[in-house]
RNA sequence: GCUCCCAUCGUCUAACGGUUAGGACACGAGCUUUUCAAGCUCGGUAUACGGGUUCGAUUCCCGUUGGGAGUACCA
């Protein structure tokens, strides 16, 4: 079987986390199936149309690696895949379906449907499900306004496999008359969802939970015109800490936000993976790549699972370590650059990356956690200074400086020698003089290691900044 | 309210009906180190409850409770 799938979103302005993640199965899933993976965009609610949204949509999923084979601007002979440029498709099915009696025309004002649900019914109360068809047409023909309504049969009951949560039933007495065009002439989802997946040849409908209820709808309507029903996998939903359906207000909840926090593509699809699924092993970390062979859709669990920041924060601590500095580099510049440190050669930040890689969380900690590569420090940590710089440092800072001086090369090896020597002079131990060291040349108590720190710098730089600090120590 | 879905550490999760219920994040202690991270070692915390079925239930069935989603001319 051809294994054809796709992420359907709305353009609201920015990709949801949880529309990545159902993007990604659907992606995944796609993939080492040697199928295809389809980007449609569901724009049939005019009200909420939102300017470039579509453009942001498709920049974030290309940031996180998910290539989409067809799709706006990238045509496989299934498009259009704007819903909005389908209307004449929809408007078409939907004659089908009134004129097969499966489908009717109400004319129910918003004033009527209000009064029915005010009165106590949960329901739309059929009201012109018999209006006789040729009456309703010619209502139709002298404009009065109306939409199309699906017939739901009055009672038995829709059984149906789900490829997560396994059968499930509804009673159709329980669902309601849907509608399926709009007053405006645009289809509802829940026309052109069916319509499209089955014009587009979608095999596997992977959407999130929320959708599990509307379901029994669209696999009557496959019924209805007499379709092949895709395969339907449920997914569960993302979670606020509080168990609610992740949404904006308790956090960030779109991509682009991770990505300007310094959250790499590689952990936020990593991370996202493991909400609700995991390959059955040990191992946490895995690449895009790995992901593709290591998918299950049968394993994805069913409960809703909740979006832990902290297991985010760790993953691309993960990720960022095993990252080429090369890689990073190129994330780092622009950050550099409002900061207006961007006098620094590639080489030279490449030698920071590599020291403060295993100590950061975000992207963004490579220049903020660490001034001291990019500029002498303005100030010196005062706790630290109390410790660690004593009556006597001057003069052991000096000498120091003195060995310093007279290096050839000055790498970490040579300036850890030159400063254990100096200690032995003192008799001190070497801790001694690589805390007030490690003051004077960055003005903080942490950070990597003191002696790669110094050759980093180079000999000048840590000169200069002894001097300085022998003015502060006196 | 009604309909549907769900239920293992605080969180993400593993466990052919047979395990001292495993791992990870977070947390605590220690080791290592010049500091901070990282790393390593150790530690505590979970099968919601009640009934069945079974020699034996986290696992299968029923109920209860709890949580969630849906209930629009939104998706």
């Amino acid at each position: 079987m051809l294994v054809r799938t796709r992420f359907a979103p709305s353009p609201t302005g920015y990709l949801h986390v949880g529309g990545l993640r159902t993007a990604l199965y659907a992606y995944l899933f796609a993939k080492q199936n040697n199928g295809t993976f389809i980007l449609r965009i569901e724009d049939t609610d005019q009200s909420r149309k939102v300017e470039g949204a579509t453009e942001k949509l498709i920049e974030a999923l290309q940031w996180a690696g998910i290539d989409f084979d067809e799709g706006p601007g990238k045509d496989g002979n299934h498009g259009p895949y704007i819903q909005s440029e389908r209307l004449k498709i929809y408007r078409e099915h939907a004659e089908r379906l009134l004129n097969e009696g499966k489908a009717y025309h109400c004319f129910c004002t918003a004033e009527r449907l209000e009064q029915v649900r005010a009165n106590g019914g949960t329901m739309y109360d059929r009201h012109c499900r018999n209006i006789p068809f040729d009456d309703a047409k010619k209502r139709v023909e002298a404009g009065e306004p109306n939409v199309v309504r699906m017939k739901i049969p009055d009672d038995g009951e829709l059984k149906f496999h789900d490829v997560v949560r396994g059968d499930v039933t509804f009673a159709f007495n329980t669902i309601d008359d849907q509608v399926l065009l709009k007053s405006d002439g645009f289809p509802t989802y829940h026309l052109a969802v069916v319509v499209d997946d089955h014009t587009m040849e979608i095999s596997h409908v992977i959407r999130g939970e929320e959708w599990l209820p509307s379901s029994p709808k669209h696999i009557l309507l496959y019924q209805y015109f007499g379709w092949n029903i895709p395969k339907f996998a449920h997914l569960p939903l993302l979670l606020n800490p509080d168990k609610s359906k992740l949404s904006k207000r308790q956090g960030d909840v779109a991509v682009e936000d991770y990505r300007a926090k310094g959250y790499l593509k590689e952990s936020l699809v990593n991370f996202v993976a493991f909400l609700g699924w995991n390959p059955g092993g040990e191992r946490e970390i895995f690449s895009i790549d790995e992901l593709v062979k290591e998918f299950s859709i049968e394993r994805v669990g069913k409960a809703g699972a909740v979006f832990n920041l902290e297991k985010l924060n760790w993953m691309n601590q993960q990720h960022i370590k095993m990252q080429a500095s090369e890689k990073i580099l190129p994330l780092i510049k622009p950050l550099l650059q409002e900061k207006g440190w961007n006098s620094f050669s590639d080489e030279y930040l490449l030698q920071v990356i590599g020291l403060m890689k295993e100590r950061v969380v975000v992207i963004p900690d490579f220049v903020n956690s660490c001034n001291y590569f990019y500029e002498n420090p303005v100030s010196y940590d005062e706790t630290s200074r109390t410790k660690n710089w004593k009556p006597e440092s001057g003069a052991q800072i000096s000498r120091l400086a003195e060995k310093f001086k007279s290096l050839q090369t000055f790498d970490s090896a040579s300036i850890e020698a030159a400063l254990r020597s100096t200690a032995e002079e003192f008799s001190i131990g070497a801790g001694k003089l690589i805390h007030p060291l490690r003051l004077a040349l960055s003005g903080v108590p942490n950070g990597p290691s003191l002696f790669h720190m110094a050759e980093v710098f180079g000999k000048e730089v840590v000169l200069k900044r002894m001097t300085a600090a022998l003015e502060v120590l006196k």
